[in-house]
DNA sequence: CTAAGTAAGTTGGACTGTACAACTAACTGT
DNA sequence: ACAGTTAGTTGTACAGTCCAACTTACTTAG
């Protein structure tokens, strides 16, 4: 029965001294920079007795009984300590626990994934933003964190494929086009121009705005999200490739 | 930074002597009984000190850093306790943590959902099946594992308008009409016949075994699950209701 | 033995939305 | 004026669903 599970290790109910796992928070950030899809990754301390010293790794860190409300509030709370930002989009994306992730001990993260405007990624610390070049990064993570972070890419483009969650990875105003190479950008291939446009618009996710955006060529219409707009899910997927 | 994060509460680096979160593992497993979505849950113990006495609860317990190598095989074991079985379907749902959740203390549990076959669920214990009626269960759950359940029962209808995840709620041998009907069960709504034919034919997930299901009228081919078949992902969704 | 009943499985026309490709529109620079 | 470039539209082909009618294979009642 879960009620004896939940006090094993202790002679007495409710005792609970049996030895608990090492609990964190690690969050994957993408933005879009220099026409890339970019992943934010901090370096790790060099003291004695850290883990990984001055690997890369996914900003993240221990949950904090005191000043946590929830894993989503830590999650909220180091994304804000690493950019200054409050993320628009911000979505759970699975826990990791082992005994041997980390070399402290038993110990679990609870991993959580954010889109933020490129416009909006001025970072308040040592933080960089890394690019993922042919769907994967080229250096080596701390910890488990690789294997994290291809989780989220995968999540990403596969979502990407049937949903509107691009457009968290736009500034306030963005044309068509602008929309259409992030999708691009994202999954690695070309869409259909005609077919992409009638989708997003008639999505009902975006608005046009009085305005232009003028350039060497002809002007194309700026657009913003629609205020309160829950990501959309589209019936189909773009098709798919080959 | 991360490094500093995971040393807080310590003095010296590595010490690691902050309070930790109690971590546990949930399950939500599903499957159909009498033409009915059911979930296995279990009845809390009555001991003093025990949180929700006699409550309903979903199967799961605390990670034991022993005995549990890593979260997956923690909820495989949890899973083996309950009903004996392995599950040919086992994903990870999401985790739940907040300093409110569990009266014991910060906790953070990690949920996962399993699909059985109907014919594998023997249970060995006093765990019972639950009928899901209109999307949701009847009784009151412990914790937050209504909040949980109205998760995964989510997460299943999802994933069921694109997935061939179904296929792992279906006996060795089964029929198209059969699976048809698991499909309309879950998603509580009546799919196209031909469509849904023509959709899962085509998708190469399953064979004809050579023999017919005979009954009052015509007799129905047997099908039986490709072998070594990972879930089906559609291009398109079943057409949604309006 | 036939007729009615029922569920399995097929067929065909309407409709929706993408694929592909050619087209028009609006601007810049020379 | 004209070439170059990107924005945006249009039209035909095709794929797959929706809907409905149909055929097939069996059981049971008379």
């Amino acid at each position: 029965m879960a009620g004896e599970d939940r006090t094993e290790g202790s002679g007495k109910s409710g005792q609970m001294d049996f030895p608990r796992p090492l609990t964190t928070v690690d969050v994957v950030m993408f933005a879009i920079l220099h026409d890339q899809l970019q992943v934010l990754l901090v370096q790790r301390p060099a003291g004695a007795g850290e883990p990984f010293p001055l690997s890369l790794a996914l900003p993240g860190g221990f949950v904090d009984v005191a000043k946590d409300r929830d894993l989503a509030a830590c999650a909220a709370r180091k994304l804000k300590e690493k950019t200054g930002v409050t993320s628009p989009y911000l979505e759970q994306l699975g826990s990791w626990g082992s005994a041997t992730r980390d070399p402290r001990g038993w110990s679990a993260t609870h991993a959580y994934f954010a889109l933020i405007p490129a416009d909006a990624s001025e970072l308040t610390s040592d933080a960089r933003w890394c690019p993922i070049r042919g769907g994967r990064l080229k250096e080596k993570l701390a910890f488990d964190h690789g294997e994290i972070l291809a989780s989220a890419i995968q999540r990403l483009r596969n979502k990407v494929e049937y949903t509107s969650l691009p457009a968290y990875l736009m500034p306030v105003e963005f044309t068509l086009p602008d929309l259409q190479r992030v999708y691009e950008i994202v999954l690695d291939r070309p869409l259909e121009k005609s077919a992409f446009r009638t989708r997003i618009l008639s999505a009902d996710m975006i608005e046009p705005v009085a305005k232009m955006r003028r350039g060497l060529n002809r002007p194309a219409q700026l657009y913003r999200l629609k205020k309160g707009r829950e990501p959309v899910y589209f019936v189909r997927t773009f098709n798919p490739p080959e």
